[in-house]
DNA sequence: GCGTGATTACTCGGATACAAGATGTCCGAGTTTGAGCGG
DNA sequence: CCGCTCAAACTCGGACATCTTGTATCCGAGTAATCACGC
């Protein structure tokens, strides 16, 4: 039970496009580099953000990535979700009646720590944070 | 990121225990039917439980589990971390300055769950339960 | 009846097998930019 | 100067290879209760 380097991944990236200058495209060389993690691997983890709509690309030479419109609305938890699936955390696969006590009380914990994480947006950090040329 | 089954398997386990006559012995195999998994791994998952405090074995014929004395004491957290370890959920690796702003996002809400799981006892369920022979 | 040993019913621990998911690599295909070149 | 071609610099996607971890099994060892037996 942990969460995957890929969150980190996408976490950081997110971050750092949010202190990068605003509709420049950046390559995922450069996005790479500042992570230690191949770009070929790195790019798998944002073609997940490109379909959940956090960022765009764009192809072809000078292309790269870059914040879509909307990306000071978006949380935490948005990005955990695009990359770690939205499905619960415990599930208790038994058979013993329609209501598991367990699970209810699991579940309600799980609640508890995705509210946190949707009342934290990416743009709350980076405001804290210097811009990064 | 999902939560084991043997933390399932676990929680079932100490609940099972809570609802039975106190200080009698039941032997793994009991424990594993209702359960439906093998007796030789559910004994490794209870075997944690033991080096935890949360439970005591007894050896040999008619030999068994149950819990040990200070059991309406023991939360969820405390058997989750029995099982899973008690790391963070979630570990920056990286090397861009001593504080990661998302690593603190992530602590503090893993700590909101903690902080639900660890007010939530076995003794709680318990006592919304018919007690089973 | 009573000790003694064998049998049985258990837990305990290590070693190992198996499966699934996370992590990472390779390569071919498509796309855009820009340079080079001929008219 | 203009338009064409071509190479370079990218992203994209699928198919792998690898590594870690969770899940599960097997087997031998230890332990306690119970039974059998001989005295």
């Amino acid at each position: 039970m942990k969460f995957s380097k890929a969150t980190n991944y996408a976490l950081h990236t997110m971050l750092f496009l949010a202190v990068s200058p605003q509709n420049k495209l950046i390559g995922v060389q450069q996005l790479a580099e500042r992570q230690q993690v191949s770009t070929t691997y790195l790019s798998k983890i944002l073609t997940k953000l490109v379909k959940a709509g956090m960022i765009e690309s764009t192809s072809g030479a000078s292309g790269g990535y870059r914040l879509k419109r909307n990306w000071e609305e978006v949380s935490f938890l948005d990005v955990i979700h695009a990359i770690e699936g939205t499905a619960s955390l415990f599930e208790c696969g038994m058979n013993h009646g329609p209501e598991c006590l367990i699970q209810q009380v699991m579940l309600s914990a799980e609640q508890k720590m995705e509210e946190h994480l949707r009342n934290q947006k990416l743009s709350d950090l980076a405001k804290q944070m210097p811009v990064v040329q």
